[in-house]
DNA sequence: TGTGATTTCTGTAACGATACAGTCCGAAGG
DNA sequence: CCTTCGGACTGTATCGTTACAGAAATCACA
């Protein structure tokens, strides 16, 4: 074929078909994503000629220089990302961040904020806002996610200046447990919390723990101390990541302990049922031995063997709300974050404490 | 002020903090991608105007459409894009493409293939390359993937042609489910598939059944048979979506019949677990009344109530193998895809049957 | 037939960045 | 003193699209 030689074969773009078609560039633009704007006849026309050329359609490089939106929103996971899909809990907000992001016809992008890639991520990211998980007030991607001035909603703590932050009131919630714990007569009580290990201090303090998991200790432990519980008298064990066997393994000391508490309250249903799992490890009976409140309302707290007596926060509800509020700071709208409600779920993992 | 009259600030770019810092635009630019192109001195003062300015940085589209390069990949969601993240096996997979991309310092985009946007998102995510999961041959989507001309790979059925395929041999793996019951002495089996329900044919094939899935199906049959079995005594139910519930509720005729099956196959994890609870729901004893063997070896399968015996697929392999053959490919490399390997992993839901 | 209104299409000018191919300059080496 | 070399920086030309303003052609209707 003669045509083979010449140029060798540029990529086509608009203006390559607008001069094959006799058309002007604004026109093959127009037959893509304003078929309105011009007839049928050389709609069909335009596009015939496209796909002739083998033109892929409009590049999305160019339009979203153009037109200055990318129609996609970035969520950045304080986790190393993977990590992320095997937390029940993060899965069900992402589920619901997907939900309220595709039912506006946008676009997710994952961004990891930890890994070999320096979280030059966040800088590159084509995104028109931000949605943060927990992320902590130094870590580097702060500054990166501030710094590109787009939109931006915080789930969880901590709180940054003039963003919108959604997420419970963990001490709230957390008190929740603890007085359905005193009501049932418990009076020993043990903590499974994520992060460093230790014992709280009388004002409730314990260092080294991620912030809402720090309030969510200290919520319990001050509603104990409102029924006349020593808070010092709790033992609280810390888990290194949020995992199952990490709970399983944290909770060990605490169920095998010769004192063993009566009442065990996992900070994140994970950890509570891994304490679960420690608890069957030893042939300590659940509830009857031993009960154990759990945090987050998770699809796995209704299933497991007994089932886990839990603060439920509705996950999924928070991550459609993010997904809202940043939609909304795009389109100019300022939203109001609500207030999101907790409540006690009540199920098999919780009884009176055995006489 | 007197500086806030004039032109209503509009937004810098490169060229805008160039001037004020007395350089050109590309030692801006290098300022910020190449610190090894220029002093320090000149990077240092080049960053300082820039913030002053409130420069957020070298703009993502720009840089996008000029590089030619997004460094993200997308990642198509055959099911409602939300509905993705409520099934742990398509989570599993997620889980692994990410952590090939966070490795290789690449995002993720994630692509809803259904909902109110009339699919346009394919054709304008800005991406290298894709990874589509299982997507059925006539479905919209599969013309806006192919016509973007970009890397693909697909898992799942079915294959595309020049698309790498990632994904197991269904039939073979659901062989093995067929011949441990089948080496355990069963003889009156049932299956819970996904789709439409409805009994095998006299050559094994179901109508109207996801193709993988109707793979898994025929294979379980075709080794029945060649174990003695008549395919056509093996009652098929289907569950109209993978969860746990739909899979509970298509059970539940299954192991309430007079003529109950002794051993029962679920095309997945999650149609199995509900197999479990339907047995539970009516007091037959899983395994000594009831076997019951899954397919995919996802997390609550090790956890549940017995633990399920089941097909293990190393869903986090896949995806992770998934996003390097898709990177290879943007990287100019031909990738050449091995064969997934898949073993039978027995546990506690499957014994002998009652004499 | 004239007068708008409507439909259909065009020309131009950005959008903001980086690749590429230099230029300039001081220091090292002879 | 002249050459050579490497580091630091610059100028220009795109990358591919769409917003905007308006021109030309067609139509409706008195």
């Amino acid at each position: 074929m003669a045509e083979s030689a010449g140029p060798p074969a540029a990529r086509p773009t608009l203006e390559t078909v607008a001069r094959a078609a006799g058309v002007s560039p604004m026109t093959v633009s127009n037959a893509y994503n304003r078929p309105d704007q011009l007839s049928e006849q050389t709609r069909v026309r335009v596009l015939d000629v496209a796909r002739e050329l083998g033109y892929p359609g409009p590049d999305p490089a160019g339009r979203s220089l153009r037109r200055r939106r990318a129609d996609t929103i970035g969520v950045l996971l304080t986790e190393q990302l993977p990590y992320a899909f095997a937390d029940p809990g993060m899965v069900a907000f992402l589920h619901g961040v997907a939900t309220g992001l595709a039912d506006a016809g946008q676009a997710l992008l994952l961004l990891p904020t930890e890994g070999n890639a320096e979280f030059a991520h966040v800088r590159n990211a084509l995104v028109d806002g931000f949605v943060v998980t927990s992320l902590a007030p130094g870590h580097p991607a702060v500054a990166d996610v501030l710094g590109r001035r787009l939109p931006v909603v915080s789930w969880g703590y901590p709180r940054f200046a003039g963003v919108p932050r959604i997420g419970v009131d963990n001490a709230r919630a957390a008190a929740k447990a603890a007085r359905h714990l005193l009501e049932l007569g418990h009076t020993s009580f043990g903590i499974v919390t994520l992060g460093a290990p230790g014992s709280a201090d009388s004002s409730g303090v314990v260092p080294g723990v991620q912030l809402s998991m720090g309030a969510r200790v200290s919520g319990f432990l001050k509603a104990l101390a409102a029924g006349g519980i020593d808070p010092a008298s709790v033992t609280v064990v810390g888990a290194s990541r949020n995992t199952r066997l990490d709970g399983f393994e944290a909770a060990r000391s605490l169920v095998a302990a010769r004192l063993r508490p009566t009442a065990v309250f996992g900070v994140t249903d994970v950890l509570a049922l891994g304490v679960l799992d420690a608890a069957a490890s030893v042939g300590v009976s659940v509830p009857k031995d031993l009960s154990v409140v759990g945090f987050d309302d998770v699809a796995a707290a209704a299933t497991s063997v007994p089932s886990l007596t839990t603060v439920s926060q509705s996950l999924f509800d928070q991550g459609r709300l993010a997904a809202r509020v940043v939609l909304d700071q795009v389109a100019g709208r300022e939203a109001e974050v609500p207030p999101i409600r907790t409540e006690l779920v009540v199920r098999g993992s919780t009884a009176k404490p055995a006489s």
